[in-house]
DNA sequence: GTCTATACAACGATAGAC
DNA sequence: GTCTATCGTTGTATAGAC
């Protein structure tokens, strides 16, 4: 699990121009950035706004962050790549498609010891919006997708579920501690848990 | 270690009989349970110890408190009766534990709104203590006895993975409302959640 | 007198030392 | 195994408020 790149793109160009101070432009973008999704959260946000504020052009967007989800994951120092893990997630059979969202994010997590996780949840626990900022990009960027790809039917409440059981995982895994999740080797958890995503996904609900 | 005088009491006896101001023994018992349980954390927290903190005797836990559960409720504000849940859970079929389980949790905290269930992840976010306090008493008071009383090994892994679907499902209900769970009826939570937990208690894990 | 907050002793369970 | 210490809890007597 590659993570996301938040400094400067290779190449840093320190060349003729103006303005050496590119990582100005990316400070800016982020402080912007912050301020935009905290008050209209990520769906309502606009690229274009963003950059507005932040008096510079919307393709710096592109350039510093590759994109409107790159932006985010940056300013809320997200430390994992969601189209890497959509990409993991996704390629394989669809049988065994829970079993590696599992998988997947106890790789993720683990290897960040949870801080970052425990970080996460705090923001979300006492901010309104960041609530509302996690909960719309999660929606939409990864469960949806993810619900997507491989459910049938009943898509957004799928996903939900998905969610629901992954966010009380990582509570479990590194914020609580609970025992013995805390402890526990991937692949129990994998095999414990996996079925009950697949089932979310695929299986039936009633 | 410690020899009892009884034949000269020293001093200070302490007098028997009501005494104005029960409420003050009261409070007494909660600063020093609140003080304790974060110091050192459910399991090692001695009720003798917080009587003495508080300067009475150990049956005030009991009589204020209904023993050193309720004194934990009490001192953390956690609005619902364990015993009550416990009973309830309990109570019925083995077949239909989990979706007892969703049900209850749901009926319990839908009456409240939500807003302890917020209050109470906020303090396990932020402060560790609190993380250490709830971990210890979840898994011992609540989680601990509904797994003994229904799985039939690995109690422990048993009841942790339905402790954590359990959190997730409060999390995306309660604080980050996420849709369609957030809003959706208690009995399609049940009928989604219920078969997971069910597998959990009883089914096979690998 | 009744009611109740209080104190003290003791019980069963449990864990560790020997 | 036995002994010991300590735990949470309970039973009951006492003293003060009413």
């Amino acid at each position: 699990m590659r993570p996301v790149d938040h400094s400067a793109p290779p190449g840093q160009e320190r060349r003729r121009g103006r303005r050496p101070g590119g990582q100005q432009t990316r400070d800016a973008l982020l402080a912007a950035a912050r301020a935009e999704f905290a008050e209209v959260g990520f769906d309502q946000a606009r690229v274009r706004s963003i950059a507005a504020a932040a008096g510079v052009d919307p393709a710096m967007v592109n350039h510093w962050f590759g994109g409107k989800d790159g932006l985010f994951l940056a300013a809320m120092d997200i430390p994992f790549d969601p189209a890497v893990v959509l990409a993991r997630v996704l390629d394989g059979g669809l049988e065994e498609t829970g079993e590696r969202i599992v998988r997947t994010f106890l790789t993720v997590w683990d290897a960040t010891g949870g801080g970052p996780f425990v970080a996460l949840l705090r923001s979300v626990a006492n901010h309104e919006t960041a609530a509302r900022m996690i909960r719309e990009f999660v929606s939409e960027v990864l469960i949806g997708r993810i619900a997507a790809a491989v459910s049938t039917d009943q898509h957004r409440l799928r996903a939900a579920l998905c969610g629901s059981q992954v966010v009380g995982l990582g509570m479990a895994r590194y914020v609580i501690r609970l025992e013995p999740i805390a402890s526990a080797e991937v692949d129990t958890l994998v095999a414990a848990i996996g079925p009950t995503l697949q089932r979310y996904l695929t299986g039936p609900l009633a």
